[in-house]
RNA sequence: CGGGGUGUAGCGCAGCCUGGUAGCGCGCCAGUUUUGGGUACUGGUUGUCGGAGGUUCAAAUCCUCUCACCCCGACCA
């Protein structure tokens, strides 16, 4: 491809409205542009960037055994009804009616889709497993998109759905997909994690995601440094602690602690460190009010009390519930004394606390000297709180250790929870009609564009990962009014294109400078540069774009020396 | 949806407080120059000032409404 054709307009300056570094540089060096909130054009070389990628998901996904389909985007209510997700999906599902008013949505995943399929003509034992995947866009109506391409409402998805005759054979189904995963990952060049993972609106009970390592990540795991575990902190249990053995005998007394809400602010005002608190939280379950303990310095896991109460949507109380439950403003709500609250649940930690800090359910007033048991009753103890760094492994009891990642890939077991609400049966040997236990997995193809540029930068642009760079090598002619300089490069140009490698051009009459710039920023893997002093030596100049370093071929070695490094 | 913020040339911004003929940088076009890390200079092109309504002799600027976008929180590939 030469440069003066490519699509490709790059920018010297950031775009306002990018704050995470994929964002910036896949605008600035001309791969997207936006058409509305998260919802992105692709450019040409994007494009070819996301072909790779699918391409490498399509080779291991048929290596897995399953077939590609291409399902419709626009779907049917009634199947959605049907699924029992009209109803619970909520606004995050674009619902809209066509001319004769029936309802539709924008896919936003394809269960329905596929069940149904399924259903129709899978009738026999001997039809299975089977295991369907396409590459489609998605539409989530996101209420916050964000970041570019890592949230988007629009995107595009590999989604994966397997059907087998039981359990034993569903597992097997998921093991293998997981097996793919991780070629697929590491084939595209991704330093990444599979952790153990909560399986959220999908449903389903085993469930694994595949993080890609890197700081901005929207998402928390641990993972043991003794063992193999790992798990998103939502998912991570933790053991039971063993209660301190300490005692304290003195009285509760009530502290003033005028406007100190946070734990950071009581715990600064009364020199007492966040582990000595016990956190008062009040939640509104299903419309009931609850008020969950945990210790000062650990995190409220939602999705576990979600799951422990049994509760279809958990929200922290708003202000007016909290008076309500407490008597006093938002910040000093504590167990001890009345509170008006369906249970009182705690994390295992808190359990035998002793001279706790507590609010004192008063406006400016906290409790000190608080005792667990002695001074107020918990309803029952779990596990309730988020895993975090320096916690203790559920498996072996090693240590925990925090990390970040982005989330390219999913997989779910689903059992039958699709099969059975929808009627998705086949016929065994004995001739019984069975619901088929499913699967599902799914990859963020656009997400992955833009995790492996969060994983692989510099302070001047994209370093991609060789299989899913747009282009292999950059040829930069340094002077294109130097007719050899240029000879040689197209020369160079023709060679390396018909020994298979993909090379860009950069046949603009510009400057060397603004050429060396754009090649950074676009971040093809290998540059050549072709000057005409070089030259006089009878060489160019080969950089790696990851690491920086230059070399010099004899001109004759180019294209073999290139190829090897492509292959 | 709650909280915060921004809409002015293709992009990034100033002007708004204190109303008076719309500016800067980059880009783009023509040319001179330069020629291995966004060269310098000359000339030129580019605007429903997000939209609607109002106040006023006069509105980018003041008022009201509205739309879009971004950031922080709950969702997910």
């Amino acid at each position: 491809m030469r440069m003066t054709r490519l699509h490709a307009p790059t920018l010297k300056e950031d775009p306002k409205d990018a704050e995470v570094v994929s964002h910036k540089y896949l605008v600035r060096g001309g791969y997207i542009r936006k058409l509305a909130a998260g919802i992105y054009d692709f450019l040409p070389l994007a494009t070819r960037t996301i072909h790779k990628i699918a391409n490498v998901v399509r080779d291991e996904m048929s290596r897995a055994g399953a077939q590609e389909v291409f399902l419709p985007a626009v779907q049917p209510s009634e199947i959605w009804v049907e699924s029992g997700r009209w109803a619970y999906y909520g606004p995050e599902l674009l619902r809209f009616k066509d001319r004769k008013g029936a309802e539709f949505c924008l896919g936003p995943t394809h269960e329905e889709v596929i069940v149904d399929l399924v259903r129709r003509d899978v009738r026999s034992w001997r039809a299975l497993p089977l295991n369907l995947f396409q590459i489609q866009t998605k539409f989530r109506d996101e209420i916050r998109p964000r970041a570019g391409l890592m949230r988007g409402r629009e995107f595009i998805m590999k989604d994966a759905y397997s059907f087998d005759v039981d359990e034993a054979a569903a597992l097997r189904s998921y093991d293998s997909m997981y097996a793919a995963y991780e070629r697929i990952f590491k084939r595209c060049g991704l330093d990444f994690r599979a952790v153990e993972a909560d399986t959220g609106a999908i449903g389903g009970s085993r469930s694994h995601e595949f993080q890609v390592l890197a700081e901005s990540g929207e998402d928390a795991m641990v993972s043991c440094t003794a063992c193999q575990y790992a798990a998103n902190v939502e998912q991570a249990e933790l053991p039971v602690p063993t209660p301190g053995e300490g005692t304290f005998a003195g009285a509760v007394e009530k502290v003033h602690t005028p406007n100190q809400r946070t734990i950071d602010e009581v715990s600064r005002f009364l020199s007492r460190p966040a582990t000595s608190f016990i956190k008062t939280l009040i939640v509104n379950a299903d419309g009931q009010l609850h008020a969950v303990l945990v210790r000062g310095d650990h995190e409220l896991n939602e999705i576990k009390l979600k799951k422990k109460l049994g509760a279809a949507v958990v929200t922290l109380a708003e202000e007016a519930e909290v008076r309500a439950a407490t008597q006093a403003p938002v910040g000093f709500a504590g167990p001890v004394g009345s509170l008006k609250v369906a249970s009182i649940l705690a994390d295992n930690a808190v359990r035998g606390m002793v001279d706790a800090v507590t609010g004192a359910n008063e406006a400016d007033q906290h409790l000190v000297g608080v005792n667990e048991s002695r001074d107020f009753q918990v309803t029952a103890f779990h596990d309730l709180r988020m895993a975090g760094d320096g916690d203790a492994c559920p498996r072996c009891g090693g240590r925990l250790k925090g990390f970040r990642g982005i989330e390219v890939g999913h997989v779910f077991y689903l059992g039958t929870k699709y099969s059975k609400s929808m009627n998705c049966a086949y016929q065994n040997e004995a001739g019984d009609d069975v619901p088929m236990v499913m699967g599902c997995y799914g990859i963020g193809v656009t997400r992955i564009m833009a995790a492996a540029i969060e994983q692989n930068h510099d302070k001047d642009g994209i370093v991609w990962p060789v299989a899913i760079a747009p282009f292999h090598v950059a040829i930069l002619p340094l002077q294109m009014n130097v007719p050899e300089v240029v000879a040689a490069a197209e020369k160079l140009y023709e060679e390396l294109s018909d020994a298979g490698v993909q090379v860009l051009l950069d046949d603009r009459d510009e400057r060397a400078g603004s050429k060396f710039k754009d090649a950074d920023l676009i971040g093809l893997p290998f540059r050549v540069a072709i000057g005409a002093r070089a030259l006089q030596e009878g060489v160019i100049e080969l950089k790696h774009r990851r690491g920086g370093e230059v070399v010099k071929v004899p001109l004759a070695d180019a294209v073999a020396h290139i190829r090897g490094l492509i292959a």
